[in-house]
DNA sequence: TCTCCATTGTTCGTATAAGGACAATTCGTT
DNA sequence: AACGAATTGTCCTTATACGAACAATGGAGA
């Protein structure tokens, strides 16, 4: 991600910073969870599903930014640890319930407090004050290249990565 | 990335809004990129080729966060359509130049413009203030999460995806 | 009722992400 | 000179990213 090293842009910094945050936490995070045997979007499906009564593929897709076709193979390796099962919809056939099992249940209430303590040993090092800058800041970049130009407070957004097939 | 919907901890929201920032970006730059038929990380890597004599693997990888072993697919496609070339290294037999062609030349010359032009049509609508405090939070993010807890200033930080083999 | 069209989840193919392991090479130390 | 340790790029394997295309289903309108 490093394409604007060589750009004078005014952005091109930002963009960079954009790539290096992201990868930071993907390295800090990704490590962490690997540990527990589950991969980073296997543990983001559990972590989505936890302490609810289950969703449908679209739902879970949306929730987790996980696009729709790898989802598929996501949930599959997780119904083949025995950790979240397939549950036919009545009223809509086309869709498919996802949920934890018992083990599933038993495991998210095991790793998720975990991974939240783990991020808070590097994060707690950011004032609250901090947090809200920086929160704000993501917003403000997020909506201006998603062309929502003015809006920075525009709640839950849905990053549309489903709806394109 | 939504792993974090649950959490009532103070930094959920903060993860939850780089991730979806991240994704925007991707979502943007990406789907321009793919209409020059080359992948995000091939565009990474004839960019940071452009305007140099070449480099080696190993600086390359630096400089484009791609991970070591992905970096030699990611060559030798690029080598197959002819816009960039191995140069072997007299001084360290261990090493590999990577340069580009005159036609990887050429490509670089009519791509990168436009695609600083492309990010543009969305990055403008933040002014040069803004651009400033985005750049800020987003290296103070990056250092906490990199353990570095007080210094956001560390200018050109290494993000170390190779030096764990 | 019967088209036309949108939605849902899946399969397929190509390209990445990332760890483990490896041969070739170089370097520091003895 | 010789040995051990570190570096460099590659190969292998598993899992993800994502677009194209698909069968099955549901919904709006003539």
């Amino acid at each position: 991600m490093s394409r604007y090293h060589t750009s004078s842009a005014p952005f091109a910094r930002v963009i960079r910073a954009l790539a290096e945050a992201w990868q930071s936490f993907e390295q800090y995070s990704g490590a962490h969870i690997r540990t527990t045997g589950l991969s980073a979007p296997q543990f983001d499906v559990i972590c989505t599903l936890g302490n609810t009564e289950g969703m449908t593929f679209s739902e879970l897709g949306h929730r987790t930014l996980i696009y729709k076709t790898t989802l598929t193979g996501v949930v599959d390796r997780l119904e083949q640890k025995g950790l979240v099962e397939r549950v036919p919809c009545e009223q809509d056939r086309r869709c498919v319930y996802v949920r934890l099992t018992g083990e599933g249940e038993a495991l998210f209430d095991e790793v998720f407090p975990a991974h939240m303590a783990h991020l808070g040993d590097r994060l707690d090092a950011l004032s609250l004050e901090e947090l809200e800058t920086v929160e704000h800041s993501l917003r403000r970049l997020a909506s201006a290249l998603s062309g929502h130009a003015g809006d920075a407070e525009s709640g839950e957004r849905v990053i549309g990565n489903q709806g394109r097939g």
